[in-house]
DNA sequence: ACGATTATATCGTTTGTAACGATACAAAAC
DNA sequence: GTTTTGTATCGTTACAAACGATATAATCGT
């Protein structure tokens, strides 16, 4: 049913709003989304994001250039094939991406105490199954 | 605890990362969250999304001009306060916010068809809990 | 070993976004 | 009738977004 699943939207996007950090960086769309497949794909290089991000492999380069002036990745060097490029991740980058895309564990935190020991486990089980069915059938 | 709050964070970032619509319409950060905005506040004017963005007026101002010409908001104004502004989304504006704080309509049934009836349930049930309780509490 | 391919980087350019201060104007408040 | 409030516009500066063209260096194919 369609109306169910535009209501699980709207749970969804309900919580977004209320929950999510109070934005502080001054970053671009493109830069977190870049962030995003770095943290989520392994030994993500320059032709991989700009095929994801659907841009150059150019425009891919000065972006991720950017962000990496901004100390947010480190770039290195794939032992394996010297050409290219692996991501990764630096702690002030981990912290941006988190501030970008996850709930805040502050306001999260104030509202897991509101629930009860049951719901509270409903909740973490179903986010559990949501997450790892996700994974596997994507 | 806390991890147990990472953890919730984690799946709830790995769900986002793989139901997200595919983005298609150049929209900067802004732009989304004053439909953002819009879209959950009542009545919201200027001046209110200035203070929400942490922009001066002018910016806001600029910002929202720039909405309104891609067709995603109108301005009406405060019958009862004429100077006030009060922003509304377009059909075209509901559409744009979706695809970029949604999950995939698609995507999403074709995960919650991997579910059993029960963790369907538990998946709406959690949501709507989380989403319910936050709003009373934020 | 050498030309072709692949992965990335850089340059120059164009267009657009972000933000602000200064200024303006109209409605409401006092 | 002056002041405050809400919004709009102008001028400006700085930077981001994207691309084509071009360059470089590593790997592949034969």
């Amino acid at each position: 049913m369609n109306s169910k699943i535009e209501l699980l939207n709207q749970y969804w996007t309900d919580i977004y709003f209320h929950l999510h950090y109070h934005h502080k960086e001054k970053i671009s769309h493109q830069a977190i989304r870049i962030l995003q497949l770095v943290d989520k794909q392994e030994h993500i290089g320059v032709t991989e994001v700009a095929a994801l991000l659907q841009v150059s492999h150019n425009t891919a380069s000065e972006h991720i250039k950017r962000v990496i002036e901004k100390s947010y990745l480190i770039k290195t060097r794939d032992p394996q094939d010297e050409r290219k490029v692996i991501l990764c991740l630096t702690e002030i980058g981990k912290e941006v991406l988190r501030r970008n895309t996850s709930l805040d564990e502050e306001k999260l935190e104030k509202v897991l105490n509101e629930l009860s020991d049951n719901e509270k486990l409903l909740v973490e089980q179903a986010l559990k199954i949501l997450s790892e069915r996700t994974k596997t059938c994507m």
